[in-house]
DNA sequence: CATATCGGAATGAACGTTCATTCCTAAATA
DNA sequence: TATTTAGGAATGAACGTTCATTCCGATATG
């Protein structure tokens, strides 16, 4: 086995135990037994259980932006670019329903709750094509006039508990029923004295 | 101190710890220095930390329903009952953050799933207000064509997120504020053909 | 009334288990 | 051979739970 491929084996073991069992029904030596390696192994690669946490979830942040930065355009009227996005994102997390829960459990954990808080207080990112959007939609009253985060709230809150739902076999999401969803979720957010 | 008060002590305190640190930063050691008794007092009471949280669950569950039916007329229009019905909900756990976060907690981990799982297939009980009202506005064609889980993520999610970002901090929720995240719930779900 | 006896409630040190992490030996590599 | 990499047994801290003992109010006895 290759160098990389042994720290690849102990991201993708980690990952898929966290997501289906949590940090705490996700042992060292598990990880390391599922990953082919000995678990003192896995120090040599990741400083602590907590350092391997922080880096997978790293990981999946940037293969969700690439996955989502993928096709979007910025063209479009707000509400095209609000559904294509909102449904995009549905459509990643169906497909990669193990980053969906490791996200999860890693935003639920005081780690993801500091992180948030950072981020709401810093400077938007070029990444937060999201928080981009709904900004511009209340700029320019295409939106109702709430702050961002009950925006947040509106578009996202629905969004999280549908793939919770489909992940844990509560609804079966298809793509009428997705679009649906999206569409509803503009609903909710549009002003609905404006066309649309 | 009175036997009764015992119990409380160690469920508040339980409580109070598992809100704030989850269930694996509240050890029955800290739990029983918080109520003031031995960690062994804990044992006549409950018969493991398993039972302790369950229990704890169950109790607010139903200071919870008891709280939203106080006042909940079955009288009134589809769109009134939703809405005071949301609003009580955020009212509820605004006032009551700690219920909030244990809930949240209990929900995330196994046992609220597999909760979840059962109640999903069952019928449903007297107490599900919100269930029999979305039902109700499904069958009569004044909320959308939606199956039953997906009015709920419409209707809850934007709540549940609304809550967590306000216990956060993230969002300062006022009576105006929470009317209109309310409203913009029900633009959600509601038929956007008909009226209101 | 004073004292002895009793029984269940309360206690917290001790136990066995689990876990993240370390450490030392073995294997691979150069 | 010298150096790096891997392995997994050893370690010690932390946890839930147990249990022999203590405590305390009630009851019986003188």
């Amino acid at each position: 086995m290759k160098n990389s491929d042994k720290r690849e084996e102990i991201v993708l073991a980690a990952l898929e135990l966290i997501a289906e069992h949590g940090f705490h029904g996700a042992p060292m030596a598990m990880v390391a037994d599922r990953a082919g390696v000995g678990a003192g192994t896995i120090y040599r690669y990741f400083e602590s259980k907590d350092v391997l946490i922080a880096e997978i979830f790293s990981e999946l942040e940037k293969k969700v932006v690439e996955s989502l930065m993928q096709g979007y355009s910025r063209d479009g009227s707000l509400r095209e670019r609000f559904i294509y996005l909102s449904t995009m994102i549905i459509r990643y997390f169906m497909a990669n329903a193990i980053h969906f829960k490791f996200i999860e459990q890693y935003m639920n954990s005081p780690y993801g709750v500091s992180l948030r808080r950072e981020r709401l207080l810093g400077k938007a990112r070029d990444i937060d094509l999201f928080r981009h959007l709904l900004q511009e939609g209340i700029d320019g009253h295409a939106l109702k006039d709430l702050p961002l985060p009950l925006h947040f709230a509106l578009a996202f809150g629905p969004i999280l508990s549908l793939l919770r739902d489909h992940i844990l076999g509560f609804v079966e999401l298809d793509d009428a029923l997705i679009q649906k969803a999206v569409e509803a979720c503009w609903d909710g957010v549009r002003r609905q004295d404006a066309p649309g």
